[in-house]
DNA sequence: GTCTATATTCGGATAGAC
DNA sequence: GTCTATCCGAATATAGAC
């Protein structure tokens, strides 16, 4: 049955350190959580750890494939759904929005873990599948005619730059309000500053 | 003469320390950085690198108070000398897409150092000095009109966010081209995002 | 002020029983 | 698969001579 399911999920072992080292990193960082800690707060023990990952890097490594395809895979759907390139992006930075405040750890751990410093062999943040999927949309908008003709990456930054700025900024606590009430002020001048006509 | 004083500069302990933590902290991380490293790397003595700083901590404390002032000094010096509040801020954005191809490794540390995760106390980088400055001319810029009346977090984000993504991606290595030379265009997307009229 | 040698702590990782 | 007890290397910080 499905009840089992979820209950089987919060008693996964993965699933429970994944949970824990989400608050862990964001309170102390990467490099301040001990396994201890990680053992403490999920409740796994410490040989179940390294027989599940591996190694540290291995839970932070698994965190991060894991986030980024979610967040890939809400991006493409979201893209998916929508008519025109405006609707698309416009959408995409709804969801982003909604997301900071439903799941302020994984935004945070998203744009601000610096991934560089514990996971190496990764990608920078920028060109990962998330990022490089809005650039498809912003690409494909420039095509349609919706977007002016200037550089891609441009058009990107200028497109989703200040959103994410404002995102930052709620995730510092620099932003008192939930994000949702500068949902169209924000949007209204990211458009602008690459609307065709 | 002047010529000792740059020599001095050059064997001042705590400028070499300095310098040598600019360099390590990029290549590996504040974290992964250990004393030893820095001793090496600096030509300073362990001993001597706790006399002058006390501890880690201070050495990264000292390198972003002194980092954040430049940075704040070399804003209001650029604003003072401005007419419009445009030329204000586009002379901003000049001066940091010059100052990362000058000094990528400074403002690297600027924008990706996770500060919290080792400076504690500081205030999130979106509270610091010199984005706070950036915000005031913004504020400015909507009391003379020259910007639309609009939330002044919503103004500052949308026009130094696409900018300063800009500048990530640069040092990201995104980016393989100069900055210089998407002044122009990333300009304008920024200004239009918020220009009255 | 500068340096070397050293102490002490801490945390990642493993061994091996269950 | 899970757990506890333990090892061991590494890194911060200090002591104390010069």
């Amino acid at each position: 049955m499905k009840g089992s399911a979820a209950i089987r999920r919060l008693e996964d072992p993965r699933q429970q350190v994944l949970d824990a080292v989400l608050v862990l990193f964001r309170r102390q960082g990467y490099f301040a959580t001990s396994i201890q800690d990680i053992s403490r707060e999920s409740g796994v023990s410490v040989g179940s750890i390294y027989h599940h990952f591996g190694d540290k890097e291995g839970i932070a490594r698994t965190l991060y494939q894991t986030l980024t395809e979610q967040m890939s895979a809400r991006i493409s759907w979201i893209s998916a759904r929508q008519g025109s390139v405006h609707d698309q992006c416009r959408e995409i930075v709804r969801a982003l929005f909604e997301m900071t405040e439903s799941a302020p750890l994984v935004m945070d751990f998203m744009l601000y873990a610096k991934h560089r410093e514990f996971l190496p062999e990764e990608k920078p943040i920028c060109s990962s599948r998330p990022f490089e999927l809005m650039r498809t949309v912003v690409a494909a908008g420039i095509q349609t005619g919706e977007i002016r003709k200037i550089d891609v990456m441009v058009a990107s930054t200028s497109l989703f730059g200040g959103p994410i700025r404002m995102i930052m900024a709620r995730l510092d606590g620099v932003l008192q309000a939930p994000l949702s009430g500068y949902l169209d002020e924000v949007w209204d001048c990211a458009w602008r500053s690459v609307a065709a006509g």
